[in-house]
DNA sequence: ACTTCAAATATTGCATTCACTTTCCCAAAA
DNA sequence: TTTTGGGAAAGTGAATGCAATATTTGAAGT
């Protein structure tokens, strides 16, 4: 191995740091929806042959980031905005179930990180960037997340949310939106330190769905169309600094 | 190829088939859990080198069929009782947001066959064989699933089904069960078509976490062990007839 | 007899090679 | 000019070979 990318130095598995290596890059937006990515460079840019980079795309494929032809390639997953609204509505289902269980479950010690964490994050809707924003926003709903004390669900949460995540550039742009999901994510809390759980999987549903609907929004303003490759915008460096 | 086993006369994709062969087995108990797979027999079982098996491996282990230990071999998956229930109750979130979505969107061409289907299903219950009636069950579930018209939950849904199926075998052993499984149907129909997504959903929850229950507790008696794979033990023969 | 350590064996993981399919390009014909 | 057919180039899918890692076997020591 001539170590193109440093792939991790030594150690057990070889393909699942490409895996998240590559998993990043997708998720973060430095490979697009709809780009190819061909086994022959990528073993090249992490110096590995093309057999444990075939497995990477497997691995990949079934976490759907990217969509496998038989005998045709690759390519960064895209997805129609049905297919998008219908993820989101998953992400929507799946999120108020664990906020529900979260209700029921939740610790004392959690009920206080979660409203001192969420009082602290008015700030970010006043002075924070929307990237800051977001990554409180991320933070929120894990909490949630461990605090429903469900892994299996919890696991199809986050894979979901991973899958979406190529398609959630930037929801936070309107500083409007960034206050009304603060007020969302009050009643959401309020819900939870009072113990109801019905009524915060409504909240919770309702929370997602208004992301959807402001991600395609978005989508549609920016008209990303068929998101065709462009086979010559090539990746050039790698993720990892 | 040398033809070992009739992996799909011709066609496209020659790793599907051999994962849906090693599915149905492990679904449908040929391949116990915790028995070893290795790529070497395997290869030979299907008249195929050990390449498309890795792969056929890596598909398995993201269904979640298979565990997956570097340098150590894949050996079908077994789960903890606590794993167990974990699934049980991701399944009935699953299961109770689709019954939800089913309430509010099925047809009235649906709502004919479910009722219709439901209220012969009670023959069953009074002439029919468990196994008969466990057929029945997942034609049930699956009415409701597609009235559903939400992919991705019905995916998930489907999905962790399946990897419940090696663990979920005679649970309609006791007759009595048997018609109280009818019963939980029969209100979640009713409510269904009264248009009550509230209450089928939390209908559906408790139908699903009942079987949970049983499930637990008849592995329970039956010393379902760690499950300890008897490398001794072969598979002998294909599954296909 | 039991434990410990080491060599032998088996198996996994990756590289390389081969075969086949698809795609691209260009020329020839309509 | 546009369309179609042939062939070259590229890329995918699978087979085999090789190195690295686990497991087993056996012998020696306590």
């Amino acid at each position: 191995m001539k170590d193109g990318e440093t792939v991790t130095p030594r150690k057990g598995t070889v393909v699942d740091s490409i895996v998240q290596n590559l998993a990043d890059d997708i998720v973060r937006g430095q490979l697009m929806p709809g780009t190819k990515l061909d086994a022959q460079t990528m073993a090249e840019r992490f110096g590995v042959s093309r057999t444990p980079i075939r497995e990477t795309f497997g691995h990949l494929a079934a976490m759907g980031l990217v969509t496998h032809r038989p005998n045709r390639g690759v390519v960064v997953a895209t997805l129609s905005p049905e297919s998008l609204s219908d993820l989101y509505e998953a992400m929507a289902e799946l999120e108020a179930s664990l906020a529900r269980l979260a209700a029921l479950r939740m610790n004392s010690h959690q009920r206080e990180t979660l409203e001192r964490l969420h009082n602290e994050s008015i700030h970010l809707v006043r002075d924070g960037t929307s990237d800051e924003y977001d990554q409180f926003n991320q933070t929120f709903h894990t909490l949630i997340f461990e605090a429903a004390r469900s892994a299996q669900l919890q696991q199809l949460a986050e894979t979901t949310r991973t899958r979406l995540a190529p398609f959630r550039r930037a929801q936070f742009r309107l500083n409007n939106r960034l206050s009304k999901s603060w007020e969302e994510h009050d009643a959401i809390v309020r819900a939870i330190l009072t113990g109801d759980a019905d009524g915060v999987a409504r909240l919770m549903r309702a929370h997602v769905q208004t992301v959807s609907a402001m991600s395609a929004e978005f989508i549609a303003e920016h008209q990303q169309r068929p998101v065709a490759a462009s086979s010559a915008d090539p990746v050039s460096q790698g993720a990892d600094g």
